[in-house]
DNA sequence: CGGGTCGTTGACTCTCATCAACCCTCGTGG
DNA sequence: CCACGAGGGTTGATGAGAGTCAACGACCCG
């Protein structure tokens, strides 16, 4: 279990790197008004259409974010880690324009709009470290765009599979590329713009070549070349150097 | 011919309705230093991998950001119009993720990142005001995701059709849902994520059933509500209401 | 033990990609 | 003034990748 108050310091110092924080600053940050709660899976966090009040930051699982079109399809549009910083639309937007669900059970804090605009005019440092967060994540639906559109299904999965390993690794959540994936095959499948029934013979065909190893939600890449190759993966867009709190990661 | 100082004025104006800017602010955003540069169509305004120096704003024409992927294929992940202040990545992040590309004829102003820092950290109304264009800009990339994903070629072509006609008409470039639209068919596929000659057979079709009219490059949408069902819009995600600026366009 | 969720499999279908040719338009230069 | 070439648009024939439908199986939990 991850005490909730290293999280908010390993945000700190992930900041700290992208702008010189002075000791107001961080007072700042550690005093913003909040409040953690559980999310049980599959509860909603933010629902399409809702005035927001209030944005978020996940400090223990998993959450995702997805849209659904009127013909009922649902697409995922990103899926968020411990520490992500999510919905900073809540903070300036003035409508939501997609849900926000939790994946696996959920520790998340929760902090009034107006305390977030507040800290924003405030601490103009602040406000550039967490503009950061938003442009990377800009970048990665960008990403998406490209995978959903222009991938066929095999490397797109792969590519899913390897945006996570390497997420999740910066995270300390995953080691030689050996993970926890909180994910049906029908959430893959949203995904990755398929179907459950495509997702699910995609990923035996790739581990029947030894690409992948998976067991329940667990996930092993053995030969991350060979699955970076043929996802046409390169880290480049998810902007690690930016999103590394420097520091060692909490042990335990 | 728009003139360069009143799209800064516009800019201005819009973000004006974010945050209340004082004297400062303004007078910050009016001595921006700035180089405006003539693009012509096809060159390159920023390149995936390099070191980005600066950010920029549309202040005429057209520009796209795109991806190639390691197999070659090509995916524009959003088009620009005049007003927009792409790029803010540039200000920001170490390391370009995509291409932006000029589509038509444009006029280009340039900021230097250095520059740009220094407005963020002394004018935070004015950071706040361009950090909700960043949320805009990923508020449209989720909307593509579910495009290329969740949508068949006829109502994929229809929904980017849609959303240009809207922010087009926001922008004063489009009259009752009829606009210029300087993309090729192909530029249209790699929008998309189809192939050149799957959107020529669905435009011909949407054209048939009278949903849309076309010649050369100009675009009419004779029953916007008609080919709006077809598309399954919804312009929640465009934040309109944080785009349009204030004050009468300019008329001329 | 029963029910629900999730994963797996097979047979069949269909949308969209591919390949290849041809046409049209427009700008250029002889 | 016409020939030429290039870019973009159009058309047809064919095929592959992914979707659909439906059934069954595995596992978990109460």
């Amino acid at each position: 279990m991850t005490d909730p108050s290293s999280v908010l310091d390993r945000m700190i110092r992930k900041f700290e790197r992208r702008a010189p924080l002075d000791n107001g600053d961080r007072k700042a940050l550690r005093t913003l008004p909040h409040r953690v709660q559980t999310i049980e899976p599959g509860m909603y966090v933010v629902r399409d259409g809702e005035t927001p009040t209030r944005s978020c930051l996940i400090v223990e699982g998993f959450a995702y974010r997805h849209k659904v079109t009127v013909e009922g399809a649902r697409q995922i549009v990103s899926v968020h880690i411990p520490g992500d910083f999510i919905d900073l639309d809540g903070a300036l937007l003035n409508v939501s324009d997609h849900n926000v669900q939790a994946l696996s059970r959920c520790e998340i804090a929760f902090f009034p709009r107006a305390a977030m605009q507040q800290l924003i005019l405030d601490h103009p440092r602040v406000a550039m470290a967490m503009w950061v967060d938003t442009l990377i994540d800009g970048s990665i639906f960008r990403e998406w765009v490209v995978n959903v559109g222009r991938r066929d299904a095999r490397s797109r999965i792969a590519h899913l599979l390897c945006e996570f390993a390497r997420r999740l690794e910066v995270a300390g959540l995953a080691h030689e590329y050996r993970y926890e994936l909180p994910m049906t095959q029908e959430q893959l499948a949203d995904a990755t713009g398929l179907t459950p029934v495509h997702v699910n013979r995609t990923l035996q065909t790739l581990a029947r070549e030894g690409l992948i190893e998976r067991n329940r939600r667990f996930v092993a890449i053995p030969r991350w070349e060979a699955l970076r190759k043929v996802a046409g993966f390169s880290e480049t867009y998810l902007h690690l150097d930016q999103v590394k709190s420097n520091g060692s990661p909490p042990t335990q």
